[in-house]
DNA sequence: ATTATTGTACTAATCACTTAATACACTAAT
DNA sequence: ATTAGTGTATTAAGTGATTAGTACAATAAT
C-alpha cells in the first residue's frame, strides 16, 4: 500500500477511507488477517493510535473484528461487505445527483454529461 | 437564504459554496449588487472577516468584483458563470467517476445505477 | 512461569485553523 | 467639510480536534 496522506483532512479519515475501499474491492479476503495496528502504524508512518481510531471505525461498521490477542480480521461474511460496496455506491451516486441538481442539472442531463465523458481519463 | 451551517465544515467555505451556487444557478444575476459585507454578516449571524472571506474567495473565482465604495457586484460576463457552472459540473461527474473506479463500477453499472435510482429521493 | 505479541485505554500537548475585534482607507452624497 | 457606507488589512485569541506518549490487559507460545 503506498499510505500517502493529504493535508486537508485528517489521517485517521484517510486511513479508514483507504481501508474500507480495500476490503470492498477485495484486496483483502473474507476472514484474511488484517496487519497488526503497531504495523501498520509503523508502514504508513504513524501512530499506532491513529490507525487504531481507523480501526475501530472498521469495527463499527461490521467490516472487521479483532480478537484481543490474536489480531484484526476481515469479516467473514461476505455479504455484509458487498452490502458495504452497494450503499457507498448508492450513497455517492445520491450525493453526485443532488449537487448536479443544484447546479441546475436534472437527471436526464447529469446522465447526458456522464455519456459524453465517457472517453475521458478522470 | 437560510444560512444554515453545518459543524464538520469552516463557515467560510460553507458561504463560499452557497454563494457560488446562487449567481451559478441565476439567483443573482449577472451584474447584480451584493448585499454589503456587514449586511451579509448581519444576516448569516457571523464575523465580517468570515464573509470578507467567502467572498475573495469568488473574486479570485472571477465571479464577483468588487468596487472600494460601491460594493460587490456579481460579473457582468454571464459567459464566465456559465463557464464556471460546466466546470463544477465536470468536476462533480469526474470524481463520482473516479470514486466508482474504486468501488470497482466501471461506466457502465455507475450509468445503469444511476438509471436505476431515478424514481428515488436525494 | 515467562515472554512476546496482540488490542485497548487514558491523558496531554501540539498545532493549525477559524473566527473575532479593531482600526484603516476610500468615495459619494449631503 | 462632514458623514455615512463601502471594502480591506492586521492582529490576536479561542477552540477544538488530531496526534502522540505511555501504560495496561489479555492470551498464546515457548
Amino acid at each position: 500500500m503506498d499510505w500517502t496522506f493529504r493535508a486537508d483532512a485528517p489521517i485517521y479519515t484517510q486511513l479508514y477511507e483507504q481501508l474500507t475501499l480495500s476490503i470492498v474491492a477485495g484486496a483483502y479476503a473474507p476472514g484474511e488477517r488484517l496487519p497488526a495496528v503497531r504495523e501498520l502504524a509503523v508502514d504508513a508512518g504513524v501512530n499506532p493510535n491513529t490507525v487504531q481510531r481507523a480501526l475501530s471505525e472498521l469495527e463499527r461498521d461490521g467490516l472487521v473484528f479483532s480478537q484481543r490477542t490474536a489480531g484484526r480480521f476481515v469479516t467473514e461474511d461476505a455479504g455484509r461487505i458487498e452490502q458495504e460496496r452497494r450503499e457507498i455506491a448508492r450513497t455517492r451516486a445520491g450525493e453526485f445527483l443532488a449537487a448536479m441538481e443544484r447546479l441546475g442539472y436534472d437527471r436526464e442531463a447529469a446522465l447526458a454529461l456522464l455519456e459524453e465523458m465517457k472517453g475521458e481519463e478522470t
